[in-house]
RNA sequence: UCCUCAGUAGCUCAAUGGCAGAGCAUCCGGCUGUUAACCGGAGGGUUGUAGGUUCGAGUCCUACCUGAGGAGCCA
C-alpha cells in the first residue's frame, strides 16, 4: 500500500483531498482506472461547476497503488466514466409552480471542500459551501466572510476577475445567505485567518432576510431569545466545539480504560438524591420523575457489567438562579468495583487531565477565539491536584482569607472561589459531614465524634467551583437500611436498590461529573447557559 | 425563595421635572485590500404595564411584569 508521502509525491494531493476530475497530473491522467470503477464510494458529477470526482482517502491510496501498476498509457476511463457512473446531483423538485421566495431553490450541488481543510490545498481550486457570516466591500472588491461549520475563511471577489452575474451576487448577498463560492486557495496575510479564497464564481443558495443579530455586543436575554440563530455566531461556535471535545474525550477515556457505557432511565419512580427538587410527569396516570442522576441504577449495573458509566441529561427543578446552574444538564456518572476513595480520586484526576490535554491540543483555535488563558489550563494538565480534608480547607480559609467558618460547615460559593485561587489547580475537598451528603455514601465517625462521609468534591480554580464529586458507596444492606430510616425515608421505595446488597455485595466507589461545568471552566465563559446549545433554566424555556 | 440593580428606535445606550437623541443595523449613493471596514444621505418612538403627584413626567411616588447580578442548594 502506498504511503501518504508517496501519494502526495505522485499526485500532488494530500490524503483526503478531493481533486477535480479535469485535473491531470503528469503520468497520472487516468487516476480512475478500470479496477476503480467498481468502487461504490467513487462518484463523478458534471454540472455548472465542471466535471468533478470525489475520492475517499482509501480511494486515493488505491489510486496511487494502481498508478504504479497500470495507469500509464490508458486513456479509456476519461470517456467511459461520465456515462458509467451516476452524478451526485441533487434531484430537482417536480413542483410545476414557481417556488416561494423563502423556499430553497433546487440547485446542482458541487463537490465541496471544508474550510478547516483549506490550508492543505494552497493553490488548488475548490468550492466552499456555507453561509455568509459577514461582508465588507471597497469599490471593486467585495470580501465575503464564509462559514461552513468547520471554520471561517474570507473570500475576495474582484470585479475584474468575475462575470457580471457573480459580481452582482457578491454585492447584493445579505448576511447569513447560504452560498457556494468557488476559487483558488491562497496564503494571504491580509486575510483574517491567513488563508483566502480568490473567488472565481459566486452563487447564492438562498438569500437570507435581514438577520436580527448584528456584529456587535448584545445583552444575554436578546441573544438567548434568538438562540436558534445565535448558534451561528463565532463565540457559540467555539464553545460548542469545545463542548464536543470534552464530551468525546470523557467517553474515550472511559472506554479505553475498559468501562462499559450503560444508559440509565430518564423516567424514574424515586429520588436518586434525597435533597434536590424533582420534575414530576404524568406516567399513564401515575407520578414519575425525570432523572436527577443515574447513580443508583449504575450501582446495580456494576454487579453485572463491572466498570460502568452512564452519560445523559438529568433534570433538577431547583429554584437556583446562578451562573452555575441549569435545570436540564448532562451528567456523567461512573462506578468502579473493588475501588476505594483514593482510587476514585486518582481516576477522576486522570480523566480530567485527559480532557484538559485534549482540549488544549485539539481546540486551540476555539480557546483563542474565547481569549482563554492557556497557561492556567496547562498548569492543570501538568500538576497533581491537591487533596485536602474539609477541616484543613476551612483552616486555610479562616487563616488566610479572613473567613469565619466552623469545622464542619459546607463550603460557600465564596469559599470555593478562594480555595481555587489559593492553589490554582483543582482541589479535592474530602470527607464532608455525612449529614450534608447522600444516604448511599459510606461514612465513619472521626476522632471528634463527627459522622463523615468518605467522599470528595472536586473544586476547580478560576471561580469555576465544584465540577465533580466522588465517594465510596455503602455496601452493607443493614447500614443502608439504617441510613434511610435515620432520614425518615421509605425503605420500600428503594427496595430494588437495597436488593443489590443482598446478592454478593462488594466495596465500590464512583462519582459524577458535570460536563457543562467543565466546559464553563475550560472556556472561561461567565455563565453556564452558554455551554449548552439550548439552555433550560428557571427563567428560560424558549427556544 | 430572599437581597440588590435595571427596563427609552430592531440592537447598545444618552437625555438638570420643560422640543425624544446618538452609534450600530436597514435602505440609497461613494470607494479595487476590507478586518465589528470606512465616508455621505434617508427612514425608523404607545420611553415595560397600570395608576398617582405636577401647569408640565423618560425623569418623582405606588403596585405589577420582565430581565440581570448575588445568596442558599447542587454537577
Amino acid at each position: 500500500m502506498a504511503s501518504p508521502e508517496r501519494i502526495r509525491d505522485v499526485s500532488g494531493y494530500q490524503i483526503g483531498s478531493i481533486p477535480p476530475f479535469s485535473w491531470q497530473p503528469p503520468g497520472f491522467r487516468t487516476i480512475v482506472d478500470a479496477s476503480l470503477l467498481g468502487e461504490p464510494v467513487l462518484a463523478v458529477g458534471s454540472g455548472t461547476w465542471g466535471n468533478e470526482i470525489l475520492l475517499s482517502p482509501a480511494d486515493l491510496v488505491r489510486a496511487a497503488s494502481a498508478q504504479a501498476a497500470n495507469l500509464t498509457g490508458s486513456d479509456l476511463p476519461a470517456q467511459v466514466l461520465p456515462a458509467a457512473i451516476e452524478t451526485p446531483v441533487q434531484s430537482k423538485t417536480h413542483s410545476p409552480a414557481a417556488p416561494a421566495a423563502t423556499e430553497t431553490p433546487a440547485i446542482e450541488i458541487p463537490a465541496g471542500m471544508e474550510i478547516s481543510k483549506l490550508h492543505l490545498h494552497i493553490g488548488a481550486e475548490v468550492c466552499v459551501r456555507g453561509w455568509l457570516s459577514n461582508k465588507r466591500s471597497s469599490g471593486g472588491m467585495v470580501f465575503l466572510e464564509l462559514r461552513d461549520g468547520s471554520g471561517f475563511v474570507q473570500a475576495a471577489v474582484e470585479r475584474s476577475s468575475v462575470n457580471e452575474e457573480c459580481w452582482a451576487t457578491a454585492q447584493t448577498m445579505t448576511r447569513e445567505s447560504s452560498c457556494l463560492v468557488r476559487g483558488v486557495v491562497k496564503a494571504e496575510e491580509r486575510a483574517p485567518t491567513g488563508i483566502e479564497l480568490n473567488a472565481s464564481h459566486v452563487q447564492t443558495v438562498q438569500i437570507a432576510e435581514n438577520f436580527p443579530i448584528g456584529r456587535k455586543e448584545y445583552a444575554p436575554d436578546f441573544l438567548f431569545n434568538l438562540r436558534h440563530l445565535h448558534v451561528r455566531s463565532k463565540q457559540p461556535w467555539a464553545i460548542l466545539r469545545i463542548r464536543d471535545e470534552v464530551f468525546h474525550r470523557f467517553t474515550e477515556f472511559l472506554r479505553n480504560d475498559g468501562y462499559t457505557r450503560v444508559d440509565t432511565p430518564i423516567l424514574q419512580p424515586t429520588h436518586c438524591e434525597d435533597s434536590t427538587q424533582l420534575f414530576q410527569v404524568d406516567y399513564f396516570g401515575d407520578p414519575m420523575y425525570l432523572s436527577q442522576s443515574g447513580q443508583l441504577y449504575l450501582e446495580a449495573l456494576l454487579h453485572g457489567l463491572g466498570k460502568v458509566y452512564d452519560f445523559g441529561p438529568v433534570f433538577r427543578a431547583e429554584q437556583s438562579k446562578t451562573r452555575k446552574h441549569l435545570c436540564e444538564f448532562w451528567m456523567l456518572d461512573w462506578e468502579t468495583p473493588f475501588a476505594d476513595q483514593n482510587a476514585a480520586e486518582d481516576f477522576l484526576e486522570a480523566m480530567i487531565k485527559h480532557v484538559v490535554g485534549a482540549v488544549l491540543q485539539h481546540r486551540r483555535q476555539e480557546l483563542e477565539i474565547l481569549k482563554r488563558d492557556l497557561t492556567a489550563l496547562q498548569r492543570v494538565r501538568d500538576t497533581r491536584f491537591v487533596r485536602l480534608e474539609l477541616r484543613n480547607a476551612i483552616t486555610i480559609l479562616n487563616d488566610k482569607y479572613q473567613m469565619v467558618l466552623a469545622g464542619d460547615d459546607d463550603l460557600s460559593a465564596e469559599a470555593e472561589e478562594k480555595l481555587g485561587e489559593h492553589f490554582g489547580v483543582p482541589v479535592f475537598v474530602k470527607n464532608y459531614p455525612y449529614s450534608t451528603k447522600a444516604f448511599y455514601m459510606k461514612h465513619y465517625r472521626d476522632a471528634e465524634g463527627v459522622e463523615r462521609a468518605i467522599c470528595a468534591d472536586l473544586i476547580a480554580p478560576e471561580g469555576a467551583g465544584e465540577i465533580a464529586t466522588c465517594a465510596v458507596r455503602e455496601s452493607s444492606y443493614e447500614k443502608l437500611v439504617g441510613n434511610l430510616r435515620d432520614r425518615g425515608q421509605s425503605t420500600e421505595e428503594y427496595s430494588w436498590y437495597l436488593d443489590v446488597r443482598r446478592y454478593g455485595g462488594i466495596p465500590h466507589a464512583g462519582g459524577g461529573i458535570g460536563p457543562e461545568r467543565i466546559v464553563r471552566w475550560l472556556t472561561g465563559i461567565h455563565h453556564i447557559r452558554e455551554t449548552i446549545p439550548f439552555p433550560r433554566t428557571l427563567v428560560r424555556r424558549l427556544p
